[in-house]
DNA sequence: AGTATAACCTGTCTGC
DNA sequence: TGCAGACAGGTTATAC
């Protein structure tokens, strides 16, 4: 697909919308040569302090040869055994296309139909060059915890991390604990089970632990099948857009009626951060 | 150990 | 119509 061709403009990603933008690079960019490697002024900080010329000579004229999501971060494996690491924090956005888009801070002109852009308007989003020897331990280096996403998440593992005094709102937006879920999904999950945010992590019975994981995989899943959250008009070329947003039970939804209830949902913060909770269904 | 706040930035929305 | 202020899905550092 030509000029325009859009992958996906989800604000602010979390797990889903990292893993769907994986999903849809998967498929367009492994096995396409790197050919050039294109900065601007938007590209400060980007890099960090990671010298020009060492970032070329790792990058352009190289293969990539995979494409995976490590916690929130994109990983390109490229055939020089470096690995590109991108997290797209709150506005970050990967495009393939030919022409360049708005807020662009990167190109990697690719062989074949499209270059690969990083657009990010308030240019929080970051990229870092790891040496093959180094990932071979990113989950512990970076301190990822376990993966909300995958199939092997289990009751023992969420058990495990429930140790704490913490609100259980705030260790499930921890990604040193649990990797994956943000603010919507956190929102989400722990109404789906049924449980308060402000409650305790330490404090919850054996029972609701095991609500509260059925209810993150569910969530999780229901939110990748749909391609994400997107609350923007942005469509995909084919009229396509992430629909999980018409699922939305509590998040952003202060005042209005609960769905089970009728009560009107409530808005808290903490620590800076939106809580949407029902105080009927959520004990 | 926990919490709260600010910081990184810019665009958009709300209310006066 | 204009303007000020609040708000934004992530993460990190610092101070209580």
């Amino acid at each position: 697909m030509r000029r325009g061709f859009v992958i996906r403009n989800v604000s602010m990603p979390e797990g889903p919308e990292v893993q769907s933008i994986v999903t849809d690079l998967k498929s367009l960019i492994i096995g396409r040569r790197i050919l050039d490697l294109v900065t601007n002024e938007y590209t400060r900080r980007l890099f960090g302090n990671l010298d020009g010329k060492k970032l070329r000579d790792r990058v352009v004229g190289f293969e990539i040869i995979d494409v995976c999501r490590r916690g929130k971060n994109i990983v390109l494996r490229l055939s020089s055994d470096f690995y590109l690491v991108i997290h797209l924090r709150m506005t970050g956005q990967m495009f393939l296309r030919d022409d360049v888009p708005k807020y662009c801070r990167l190109t990697l002109k690719l062989d074949g139909e499209g270059d690969l852009h990083l657009a990010d308007v308030r240019t929080f989003a970051t990229c870092e060059v790891w040496g093959a020897e180094n990932f071979a331990t990113f989950e512990i280096k970076k301190k990822i915890g376990f993966d909300a996403l995958s199939p092997t998440f289990s009751i023992r593992d969420l058990q495990l991390i429930l140790v704490s005094q913490r609100s259980i709102y705030t260790v499930l937006l921890d990604q040193t604990k649990i990797s994956g879920l943000g603010n919507i999904y956190v929102n989400e999950s722990l109404f789906e089970a049924g449980i308060n945010p402000l409650r305790k992590a330490a404090g919850l019975t054996d029972n609701e632990v095991k609500k509260l994981h059925k209810s993150i995989k569910v969530t999780l899943t229901r939110a990748v099948n749909n391609r994400g959250t997107t609350f923007s008009d942005y469509r995909l070329p084919g009229g396509e857009m992430g629909s999980f947003q018409k699922f939305l039970k509590v998040f952003r939804r202060a005042g209005e009626p609960c769905l089970k209830c009728k009560s009107d949902i409530q808005r808290e913060k903490l620590g800076g951060r939106s809580m949407f909770y029902c105080e009927q269904c959520q004990k």
